[in-house]
DNA sequence: GATCCATTACTCGGATAATACATGTCCGAGTATTTGCGG
DNA sequence: CCGCAAATACTCGGACATGTATTATCCGAGTAATGGATC
């Protein structure tokens, strides 16, 4: 899995730190010590996704598009990755001498359906955690706001 | 997620409906139109993991290790894919200005340990199914139990 | 005819290339700010 | 002093290298079967 939805999530939840005015992706790549190229690459992924909107100009940069309880873990990911199958189906069983001694199959492959329904339960669970909850548990503290808008001008 | 989890998938099927007989990598491969070497060496993957028991010289190849009841869908992810960690934190929070600013951090990063939680609904659904389940849906008819004896001499 | 042994052919096993994707970097398009000029 | 316009500096946006992991391939080590020679 991209190491973008790492820097995503924790730049989503200084984004919300701050406050509405737009911040640049040098300073949000400062914050953190990451590429500031690369991320501006995974802050255009959640533009398009419409998670942030960006702002152009001098004093520019990215705020968030929705507060933090309409954004999901789920939201995050597939906003990163693209498409979120964790296991491709290639349909090897239409190949090879099973495919070609086998009649053209009717249903969906178990294997494919078996791995779906796992993939199902990641999901959920990444749809059922908002990026709220995660700021409760990790900005309890005053202090880590504190130090997140000094790091951040 | 790596292709040589579908190959192993179906691999494993065809191994059961044979019998106790080994097949060689090449008769396996050949019976889904796979690269016989690269099967080979997610076979092996499997041996190391104890799914399989490979027998060396001529009419030799591999066998099922355990019946298909006691086989989860979690064990071949983890013999093929290694470490089954989606996410991987990289601790960012310990780097640039909020790290040098932040005291050391005591407990575990928020962001990794909600997408934790999701990875384990993927482990505990893969765990929940066996192979054994998957053959019920595919191997329904008869026909198709035939298709793949034929198919492997 | 049975037994033993050397040969043989076939399989796994791991070391070795080719490829695709994620990672990282760079420069151009566009805009709000700033600055200078004219009224 | 105020309004306007041109220059400017700063930002996003996407096109361009690099590194790494997956995918694919090849050849050697080892073993059971095979064939022949011997008792």
């Amino acid at each position: 899995m991209s190491k973008g939805v790492e820097w995503a999530l924790h730049t989503l939840l200084n984004l919300d730190v701050v406050g509405g005015g737009p911040v640049g992706s040098a300073q949000l790549a400062e914050a953190h010590g990451l590429s500031p190229s690369y991320l501006n690459k995974q802050l255009q992924l959640l533009a398009r996704a419409e998670l942030v909107v960006s702002v152009p100009g001098p004093r520019g940069g990215f705020r968030l598009a929705k507060p933090l309880e309409a954004i999901t873990l789920l939201d995050v990911v597939e906003a990163i990755e693209g498409g979120t199958e964790l296991f491709h189906c290639t349909e090897i069983r239409c190949g090879g001498k099973i495919g070609e001694l086998s009649p053209p199959p009717t249903g969906r492959c178990a294997v494919n359906a078996a791995m779906r329904r796992a993939e199902e339960a990641w999901h959920q669970a990444l749809a059922a955690q908002s990026l709220a909850d995660i700021r409760t548990e990790l900005t309890a503290s005053p202090l880590v706001r504190q130090v997140v808008r000094s790091a951040l001008n």
